[in-house]
DNA sequence: TAAAAATGGTACTATAATTGTACTGTATTA
DNA sequence: TAATACAGTACAATTATAGTACCATTTTTA
């Protein structure tokens, strides 16, 4: 099985929440109880997701955070991404970074993966913040093409 | 980062090997020199996918493995799935099992996320083994719709 | 008929990664 | 100036993965 992270779960549960309450800063505290998670868990998860751009921080004593760009902006890539670092499959290397694989010689299979890394990736990024607030609107991301025949 | 297991890794080359020899059968010692895996961790593979229904066994002085099915019939769900079990993101479940995710009430997310697991279980579905074992051949398997919206 | 070769199944150990927590520092407000 | 809340780093505990070993079963061959 292809899994996130627990953590990454946590972070788009905390995402989700923002995005359903647009109004002023939000506390770390506040953010945990909502989620159900402990608060220093909470306080990790919004520092990596601060520091990766997606929210907007402010200190002091009615500090708090919000979302740093509309909902309909911010896409399950952009997460997962902030908090897990690029989407790819193996260490082949995502379809940015050239990646650390031994082997290199006998691997033909390399190029291979990284191009379904990048199919991965483009239906992650097909998935934005504002349609996972909608519970069960109906998501879109790809069309498959005619028909592939099976030989 | 999303990723794979090794073992998965390492399974795909075993398959990809077994696809670019498909005459008679191959001996797991041959198969782990061939790979470069240690003969332990080949033999559980092995085993594995041959549960799975991807590979024919053979027992005995003369046994080995072969595929079961022609390269193009298979795809990297099917080896995915054999060692790791079902594609799918999250516990929220994959498209198939229901998932055992506590917190049910508060998660409206559930549903958004097995659409997902099903988006990238279509990505996998749609690379075959025939073509993993082409060193660079442009795969296709899906192509964007018109534009997104980005509001 | 017996021995050798190879797969089938299960269980176990060691390693590594993830998870979760704590501590110290810095900024802001009352 | 005291209290509140975020920023950063480092660490401990847990969990999952990876890798190995053992014994059973089947098939071929001498």
């Amino acid at each position: 099985m292809i899994r996130i992270g627990k953590l990454t779960d946590y972070g788009i549960l905390i995402m989700t929440y923002l995005a359903r309450e647009p109004e002023g800063l939000h506390a770390a505290q506040e953010i945990a109880l909502a989620v159900g998670i402990a608060l220093p868990t909470a306080n990790k998860l919004l520092k990596m997701l601060a520091r990766g751009g997606l929210l907007e921080s402010q200190r002091g004593t009615k500090g708090g955070y919000a979302l740093s760009r509309p909902p309909s902006t911010i896409t399950m890539v952009d997460i997962i991404g902030a908090l897990e670092g690029p989407v790819g499959l193996t260490d082949c290397g995502t379809a940015q970074q050239p990646g650390n694989c031994q082997r290199e010689r006998s691997c033909s299979v390399k190029a291979n993966w990284q191009r379904i890394s990048q199919a991965v990736n483009d239906a992650l990024a097909g998935v934005t913040l504002a349609e996972m607030t909608v519970p069960s609107q109906p998501i879109r991301i790809y069309e498959r093409q005619p028909a592939q025949p099976v030989t």
